[in-house]
DNA sequence: AAAGTGTCGGAAATCGTTTTCAGACTTCGA
DNA sequence: TCGAAGTCTGAAAACGATTTCCGACACTTT
């Protein structure tokens, strides 16, 4: 029935022209307040939206920015999309969200698309780190970006929010040898992973701080699935002596282990004690309760989207190009004990 | 440095017409095989990609499509929009994804504002019941829709695909009755919400069908937050009798019921029995693993795409305009004990 | 009275494509 | 050999907005 109004019809029903259509519309200067009257009421009567299309086109930006994630099947990931997408919604932009699917080698691809849709800006937090070609794109793309816990890339435009993973993971370590463990397993993402980088990394020191040699065996990586990270706690708890305390990295990992901890019949909070990097629902609600870091993803999403308009809006100017946000080691009854062992 | 090429660039480069350049790169007929030669190695010389807003502009079709949700923090939710973004990204289309945030009264904004950036369809699994303003944008917009897990709508290219939620209730239903439960409380999501209805409605018939009176005051009803779900299931447990058997509605309300168990001291698969509607990690990890139906999200969301890319292609063709999916009640020890009450 | 200032309309350029139209050239059958 | 049909190609018109340029007023101000 009614086909979409354009601004000529706008124009033809207020009696003004195109271009005095466009000017009111758009708040420009030097328009009467009763022109500016006759076009909105015209607009509202016609149901009138500017064509997206045409006007992106001739304005140069889409006002829509592209989200770039490994899985947004992830409790986490999709936390602190919410956070940032409704953040950007309020600022009038759209978001395309595209899922690499974990496949690192596809993130290039992805970035491409969002490239291609000419978005306005990005937000990259993809699966595994990103492999050269992506982050040479990211470079030479010239789109203000947000690497989201993600490694920092060199660029004029682009930033980072980032958690603070090392030190939580180095309270852990610290919680733990305080409480008599001495072997201290370790089951991390992908090592190409950011995050896992920095758990690792932060494991080791830790363990060293407290004059304790790391066991190779003790550490392990794992993929993205459930079932691999229930393969590489199997695969872990066949060394001797068993380690009687172990940190997983990240949601996916603790429900792993879990899984192999109950087929191996180990009893969290007596026979093993456990912390894990991601304070999901898992964990409050597993008995016993799980330590876990806890972050705040709300925050996190909010600052990406924060610093990418400003970004956007800068144009270059002076910001923080990285921003680490705390995070809060959570003790609960899988650790709160003294290791007999 | 090398500005995006465009298309003239490209006729130029080629020594041909910008005509010609767009026939070439279309695949249209009557274009010489030389000439077909000299504009694909000038477009890659130039690494030309034709400008998206440019092509959709004249085109008249986006090959986006909009996505529209309560909350894409929301497990299940997120886990169907990734295989159901993944089927659409194969066959070109990218989805714009935007959150409600549970209100309701927000669909019609968020609705209206897919449609102005006119894409060529709509997955809407919002998060209430829409209400009247969207239900009507829906059936006006003329664009091609899939309602996901909804109330269908009517309209010539509006079509639904759905989970038989129905049949999994009653066979829970009879399966807690058989066991010799005969007080069978039921948390549901908001009223408005239609899976919660359908679950609800299953619910009492299959009471009925067992001549067991329903007890109003063991039915609840609860919003999309842990929390309130967790106070509502405080206060349905100060009925008496207790409820020997509870049906939770969906995931959040598991995680909040859960909590209040625990709260109260009531051992879920000794003092009461516990069925969830939806088949999450937590439930197959949880001691002792809940009574869950489980359904194919995966198929759920690669059906939504299908059925959404044949009403974008079939421009209102027969197809099935809505498609329901099966479930399948999966029993495990919360569940699977006679009652002795 | 001349010059400046604010307001508005009309025409036209622009964004980068796709699509239509018409002309040029080949081929082919009568 | 001539017209008709078919193949190729380029020029120009869309698509729907924003933006620029210029001219026409109606007021002030000097």
């Amino acid at each position: 029935m009614s086909q979409k109004a354009t601004i000529h019809d706008v124009a033809h029903h207020a009696r003004v022209s195109v271009s005095s259509v466009s000017r009111a519309l758009n708040n420009y200067p030097h328009v009467s307040e009763a022109l500016k009257m006759r076009v909105v009421e015209a607009a509202e009567e016609l149901d009138y939206q500017p064509a997206f299309l045409a006007h992106s086109l001739r304005r140069g930006e889409t006002n829509s920015i592209g989200f770039l994630v490994g899985s947004i099947a992830n409790p986490v990931i999709s936390t602190i999309y919410e956070a940032a997408a409704e953040a950007l919604a309020t600022n009038g932009y759209a978001v395309t969200l595209v899922s690499s699917r974990n496949q690192a080698d596809l993130d290039s691809a992805c970035l491409r698309l969002l490239a291609s849709r000419q978005v306005s800006g990005l937000i990259v937090s993809s699966a595994s780190e990103s492999p050269e070609p992506a982050r040479r794109f990211i470079q030479e793309a010239n789109i203000p970006t947000v690497m989201l816990d993600r490694a920092p890339v060199a660029g004029e435009r682009v930033f980072a929010v980032q958690s603070d993973h090392e030190s939580s993971i180095r309270e852990a370590v610290r919680h733990l040898v305080d409480n008599g463990h001495r072997h201290i397993g370790f089951i991390g993402g992908p090592q190409g992973f950011y995050p896992t980088q920095q758990r690792f990394r932060a494991y080791q020191e830790a363990l060293a701080e407290a004059r304790i040699p790391a066991r190779a065996e003790l550490i392990r990586f794992a993929s993205f699935t459930e079932t691999d990270a229930y393969a590489e706690a199997l695969l872990l708890m066949r060394n001797r002596p068993l380690p009687t305390a172990l940190i997983v990295a990240g949601n996916i990992i603790l429900i792993g282990a879990l899984g192999a901890l109950q087929a191996r019949q180990l009893a969290v909070g007596r026979d093993i004690a456990l912390v894990a990097c991601d304070d999901i629902h898992l964990t409050q609600l597993y008995r016993p309760p799980v330590t876990a870091i806890r972050r705040d993803l709300n925050l996190l999403g909010k600052t990406a989207a924060r610093l990418l308009l400003q970004g956007i809006a800068n144009n270059g100017n002076r910001t923080d190009r990285v921003i680490k946000l705390p995070t809060q080691l959570v003790i609960r009854e899988s650790s709160d004990y003294l290791c007999d062992g």
